[in-house]
DNA sequence: GTCTAAGCCGTACGCTGTACGGTACGACGT
DNA sequence: ACGTCGTACCGTACAGCGTACGGCTTAGAC
């Protein structure tokens, strides 16, 4: 029995718990709902580290046990927050629909996720694990597919090349949020950081035995004035990844 | 002080643990080498939530706090690991050296990385913060680069495009992963837990709603039956990028 | 009014990382 | 050979974690 990481042992109850209703009340006021937002809040202005069942219990001024009447276990809270960060951003799924091309589209698609794990770093942990099919998740991959439809791909095509996009998507933002959390950590930027680790790598990495990554490294670190430059890397990598698709339906004839 | 994830609080520490000495032994026998052997047979054998200090050191026959003489914190000892994870498959710098194409040379580079992840799943939760700096990371870095050495990409996009594959294979990893973990938790196979779930799923999600990914959900879930496919999904982007690398080295002229 | 089911929660257990202070040993100066 | 000192080692303790268990309290059915 793990007490780390998500991953419901029992998925059908999962999916009770997602798609039924989550607004039912006892007698103290305590809701599905009330516990999950209160959780997210947690995670938003504290990082998951804060999620614990005492904090979420006390900011709801209820007994640490009183949730597991509601809620099986954390695996089960933290599944349900992983749907409910989807929210706000995929309340309607009609939004982004067939206008423009579908490159337009996808860049959307990409910005609006990367804005996602802006908005809830924490995704980022949960994530890697059994995808939970939440209905918003399901609002999510509708409006998501759309713009795919109907320019040449297969029906298997058009998922790969969406999971394509929203892997990088996801890789960015986690590189993304390592500077971010490795910065306020440290309490150096990252130009401070080179400055300072920069001189001992040159030191310790002979030119010899590194010759291309020697010149490449330096290169790269110059132009971002950091080890990576996460939003860079968003842009770069969508439009070869975009470019890739693109040549995937020219080459259909 | 967090007292979990990894992430230096001073790196120049850690950069000092990496590069320096790491046999130097006390009079019970005890290193760096053998603390980080100890907890990388740990995490390799039953997962990463097994490697804890107290788990470390009884493996090592030795008391828990005797660890801290020679490691700063488990924070410092997971850094240490990700690095030594590295020795076993970059021993050789010179392996991968320019023999063949740039794109099988790649090929090569992702297929080696997604070998790594698969002897090291616990990689993947280390990941995402400031990179290790270690010597073995210097090697992969510095092999992984001269497939694309000389191919008509500029330095920065070198390091841009190696970075783009690397995130996708580590994405891939991440994805596979969660479906061995989601596995043997549940018990159940993922044709089994298509089984299960997808009659739940298509009752829940009514076709006016999900007009699209009704259709292609239903579409992937029949060809991988499974909710996805790793090893497609690590084949199908690696293609897309690598036809985005070559368009990116054709426009130039 | 009574009974029952469900909501609520105090306590306790085993786990975590690690701060602190004490012990014991190897090496070195004399 | 002997005292001294730095350092390796480690026992104990503390705060925090998820949650099993059992008891209390209350809302609703009859």
């Amino acid at each position: 029995m793990p007490t780390d990481g998500p991953g419901s042992a029992n998925p059908a109850r999962t999916l009770g718990l997602l798609w039924g209703p989550q607004d039912r009340t006892g007698r103290s006021g305590l809701s599905i709902r009330a516990i999950v937002d209160a959780a997210v809040d947690l995670a938003d202005t504290q990082g998951m580290d804060a999620v614990s069942m005492r904090q979420v219990a006390e900011k709801l001024g209820v007994g640490t046990m009183s949730l597991y009447t509601h809620v099986p276990g954390k695996t089960e809270l933290t599944e349900l927050m992983s749907d409910r960060a989807l929210a706000d951003l995929y309340r309607d799924v009609d939004e982004p629909r067939s206008q423009g091309d579908w490159r337009s589209g996808m860049t959307f698609v990409a910005h609006r996720n990367w804005d996602l794990y802006l908005r809830h770093p924490w995704l980022l942990e949960l994530l890697g694990f059994r995808p939970v099919v939440g209905p918003h998740l399901s609002d999510k991959y509708e409006a998501e597919l759309r713009p795919l439809d109907g320019i040449g791909l297969s029906d298997v095509e058009m998922d790969s090349a969406l999971t394509l996009v929203l892997t990088h998507v996801e890789g960015a933002a986690r590189a993304h949020q390592a500077q971010i959390g490795a910065r306020q950590e440290s309490g150096r930027t990252d130009a401070q950081w080179w400055v300072q680790v920069g001189p001992i790598l040159e030191k310790v990495m002979d030119t010899d035995r590194f010759p291309v990554s020697g010149r490449v490294g330096s290169a790269a670190g110059q132009a971002h004035q950091a080890p990576g430059d996460p939003r860079h890397m968003l842009d770069f990598g969508l439009a070869r990844i975009l470019d890739g698709v693109h040549g995937l339906i020219g080459n259909r004839g």
